[in-house]
DNA sequence: CATGAATGAGGTTTCATTCAT
DNA sequence: TATGAATGAAACCTCATTCAT
């Protein structure tokens, strides 16, 4: 998916053979099952590995060490969300700002909770891992998607800093949505959430975009 | 400041005599700077007692265990944050709704950004905390407070939910500055965050506001 | 040999392959070994680890803690003690009195001089592990043994309370046991035991019999 | 009481005041509280001398270190037992054979269940303290009491080894009470042991006594 | 390739003891 | 004398990682 930041964390080989990539999916999920549910203090490379139904020896097989681990499966999980985020700006390019405003939502949201039990489990990881680093480098991607589609919105929805302006909706929209999800992601919550995060965005930009006075007389 | 969650993480002596409230204190900043100088993974109880100039028998005194240090350095914390949004919010009962939002925004990113290499280092303790708890203790008051303050809003600023209306606000705020804390506070960005947040909030409550058919007279 | 009390107490795997058969059993050995060297306050696990010539981890791969290695091997001993008694009084049903004693003090003598080192060693361990526990447990299959071996003599030797009287005969038995091991098991000192161990049973056994009316008229 | 083994166990100070004997009594019976209520490993000075009603450093001024403490306790204890028995065996010189081993074990075993909660924390402490030394110190004592009394019993009472059957005698009956203790010191079991307790000496001794041809004429 | 026993550095925590107040 | 905060050695235990089988 994203690049990584250091080649450490790079996974030790590239699963080619159906068997390994069976096994790398396996590893992959039993990261988040034993995270959520032994918390991140009792993640260990063992426990991963018996979920796994591996022995931690294969395990080091396809990552060289823990940090990789928890990498690969955070960047994969960030990876899908901003790919779709991506993907829906990219679509929507010279459409109207509210039509924007709710596919990017809509994009954002599915990702998020599409398992949101994986979301949740892995804010606890990216604390650990200095997740600041990957978080950054998938905020930078958001927010040139972003970017790049608020330039072609309408003229009176142009912003003195776009950058800036899709760097706050993209940061609003993921704190929003990290609160439902740490409250539980009840199914209603997240209905209001689906609801709600347009206003949120669209009352943002309408706000933000550059008063250009509607002098053009002509 | 916030009811700790369990016993456990209660300190574990109130230190009474002048001494002893020096050393919690010190104990208190050493664990922040531990976290700011050799990351989340590099902080034991040890370097901690080093750092703060005592021993770790003596840190230990204080604190039943490395949790409830962390957890009491966290609370305090986010306990002085939603303090100040609480006394801001009881301040502009009745107001204009800008200037409630702009009350609400500049006691906010004030207090984050205080020390804003504490409100960083804090962001990586969390997790370990299973922080969701407090987290959303947290986020409690606030909504408790803001809801509140909405509620004395003018009438053609009232709202469906106001309790989910002040969660989505508080939570979009604290994303957007979670999102340049980690990018580095840089004085440049915290200026901007402070002039953008206002715009990103009012936008979010005029467009949430019931829209009150304009007195429907004919 | 026994069941263990509670469930923190057994050992976390049990050995399949050869080499951790031997790990275990040095470990076990090397227990005795650092109890009798250095005394119980210096019975650590490094210690012990480092006697049996394996790291420290290791043998926590088989104990899940300092207390379950303790307990294991006193349960170990005081279960080949009563394991032998049990065998002493299940051969010895409907023999003569004096027999059922000779046999049971030789069986009981045996098993614990056979390692008198190990005997003296782990009076000390059963203290730490509140060894009452286990201790009772012991003595309780003892004294089922003998209870059922006493029920099987002749008929002027009888009991009242034949649970009570077994237990009286195993704990004076043991009482005097431990007085000799505790005196160092002086080749002398013991000889002597085996010589008026059988005079205490037996005596008190005479004594404590029913005094069945030699009614028998004639 | 009994005099001590090493000197650095000897109490610091022999109280002369009546404030340091109520303080030192309190500090003795707090040893034993402790001790049952939270058993052998969590037995700290800390948490005596707070049971105690002082502070750790006044404990200290009475006792050079916590062996020395623990040491008093058990000596204390070990001590009254004695002496009870010494006393009863001198008061009974000459006396009949059943009387004697009557008051012997009356006398034990009042001074064992005078406090049944002492003796049984006791238990716990002696291996601590290779309270062998001490157990053999005071077993001496016994041993040493009861051969002078039995030497004085009738002429077809008289044994060939007097001290080595002292011994015996003495550490049965020990070990008879220790099970009863150990089992809860129920006062049902309890009234079972004064009862055959003198049935399990005296059978030892008719057993164990010198057959004396009782003729020897001439 | 897979296994899982072994490793051991290092983290957390306790507690006997001291000493300034 | 009493206090109790401070000390720090040392104990227990974990877990990422390796490597012989």
């Amino acid at each position: 998916m994203s690049t990584p930041v250091q080649s450490t964390l790079e996974p030790r080989k590239t699963p080619l053979q159906a068997r390994s990539t069976v096994t790398v999916e396996a590893i992959s999920e039993a990261t988040i099952q034993v995270l959520l549910a032994d918390g991140p203090a009792r993640l260990t490379t063992t426990r991963v590995a018996k979920r796994a139904g591996v022995s931690v020896g294969t395990l080091y097989q396809y990552y060289p060490n823990k940090e990789s681990l928890l990498f690969s499966v955070l960047d994969q999980h960030l990876g899908n969300v901003v790919s779709a985020v991506e993907q829906a700006c990219n679509e929507h390019h010279h459409d109207d700002l509210k039509t924007m405003v709710e596919a990017l939502v809509t994009a954002f949201v599915d990702a998020k909770m599409g398992r949101p039990d994986i979301s949740v489990a892995l804010y606890s990881i990216s604390a650990a891992l200095n997740g600041a680093a990957l978080a950054r480098q998938i905020t930078s991607r958001g927010q040139v998607a972003l970017s790049a589609m608020l330039k072609t919105a309408a003229p009176e929805f142009q912003f003195e800093q776009v950058e800036f302006t899709a760097l706050m909706l993209f940061s609003a929209m993921a704190g929003a949505t990290r609160a439902i999800l740490e409250a539980g992601a009840l199914p209603e919550m997240v209905g209001k959430l689906r609801q709600q995060l347009p206003l949120l965005c669209y009352g943002y930009l309408v706000n933000a975009a550059v008063r250009t006075p509607p002098n053009s007389k002509s």
